[in-house]
DNA sequence: TAGTGGTCTAGACCACTTC
DNA sequence: AAGTGGTCTAGACCACTAG
């Protein structure tokens, strides 16, 4: 393992600015390697023994970056079985991406029904959000997804073209981050959401089976691949009458 | 420092139901404390060391309790300086409890206008979400919060009278968690919010200046003292035109 | 039984704050 | 200079899984 300041050989480290510990450069190398595919998701890690003789680097100094990464939810740790890359199964979907949890009764994954998937060049709305510039082209998708076969929400899915290389529109997948992760290696770990109240549309209020105007949860979502790309922007319009939102703070 | 299982006198764990890490027993410890008031908000722990040596644990274990209960906003530590009791002042409620963000512009904090305080027996409801029996009595308070001068929220708030004794109807603070603190010993660490779109009824539409039947979003919070008992109960209704929710997942 | 992650300890040294 | 938390190391042992 490397010095963390740029330019001394030992251990020692530099001055206040530019000081970044060992276990975060370590991280920072594990994250590099997951982003590259060295590591896929689902895929298990050697061992910290392993991985600490191989960066010169303490067993504990690996501990502390696995540790930090698996807090983020990026790596899954079993005793006596090993670390994994986490994987986008339902599982996960269910614990980290989908808030939409129903007033009474268990949290389910939601079924889809695709209505549109297009690729075509992005919008100037879309550039911004995504990071794209010119000419830059999105795969663009709208559908509705139901719980119990009740319609809950419809939305729209707009994702960099370049970073799903040979997305089939034909054949869109109920869990994305799953296609994305294990058909193209782009492993989503982050998102932002902002929520807003808004009056359902003539498009809304047709997919969705209720009146103009009726009161929907906007969710308007970025979400991050693990290399800190913007990889998706997501709009959904959500029924509330018997689901809600649920948010931990902490 | 005893043992981690109920009956033995050494340190070995026992059997796997029950097993329970050093450190997290130490955590425990310093959360009754926190609980008791003998370490109040703001306040500053004993140093590692001290807090090692006193309950004949390395510094290690110390440390690794320490560190969880910072990761859950319960404690700051301060290179330096030492390792204190978070407060609840305004840029922790900004940043762990009030998530309404201007679409733009800078996080701020609200003003607020109390339309309605009372001491009263609890409603059921009442006493369903609080875990209150027969005929405890709560504190019911109605207040209209604006910021940059326009109301964007209207919220009705329920807490147990007798977990702060002799609370005076007359003058309620802008910042309640600072409040419970401070006068009472009640540390807030932990809530969980229920999110719906709905529509502005009478009261709503008056109080912030829009017709009825706007969407508004409903915030339905329950709030838990660092002791785990629920401590306090929140109804948010919200303008959203101009402001909305803001969720990170990971 | 072997190998993995999880816990606990002890000690050295660094970064930062305060006096 | 002294005291705090932060990092890094090394080693022992425990809990859990799999063959």
């Amino acid at each position: 393992m490397a010095d963390r300041t740029s330019s001394e050989d030992d251990r020692r480290p530099g001055r206040t600015v530019g000081f970044r510990p060992l276990y975060r450069q370590v991280r920072d190398m594990f994250e590099q390697r997951i982003a590259e595919g060295t590591w896929a998701a689902g895929q298990i890690l050697p061992s910290e023994m392993q991985l600490a003789s191989e960066l010169s680097v303490s067993q504990g100094t690996v501990r502390k970056a696995l540790d930090e990464m698996t807090a983020d939810n990026i790596l899954v740790r079993r005793q006596g079985r090993g670390t994994y890359v986490a994987s986008h199964d339902e599982k996960r979907i269910l614990f980290q991406f989908f808030k939409l949890t129903p007033d009474d009764g268990p949290l389910r994954f939601p079924d889809s029904v695709v209505t549109e998937a297009v690729r075509r060049v992005a919008l100037p709305s879309e550039r911004d959000r995504l990071g794209l510039t010119g000419t830059d082209e999105v795969v663009a998708i709208e559908r509705t997804r139901s719980l119990s076969g009740e319609p809950v929400l419809v939305e729209r899915i707009v994702a960099p073209a370049d970073a799903l290389p040979g997305i089939e529109i034909g054949e869109i997948p109920n869990n994305l981050y799953g296609l994305y992760s294990e058909r193209y290696g782009v492993v989503v770990v982050r998102a932002q959401e902002k929520l807003k109240a808004v009056a359902a549309g003539p498009r809304e209020a047709a997919a969705l089976g209720v009146p103009e105007g009726t009161p929907l949860l906007a969710i308007d979502r970025l979400a991050w691949s693990v290399d800190g790309r913007p990889i998706e922007w997501r709009v959904s319009m959500c029924l509330t009458d018997r689901h809600h939102y649920l948010s931990d703070l902490k």
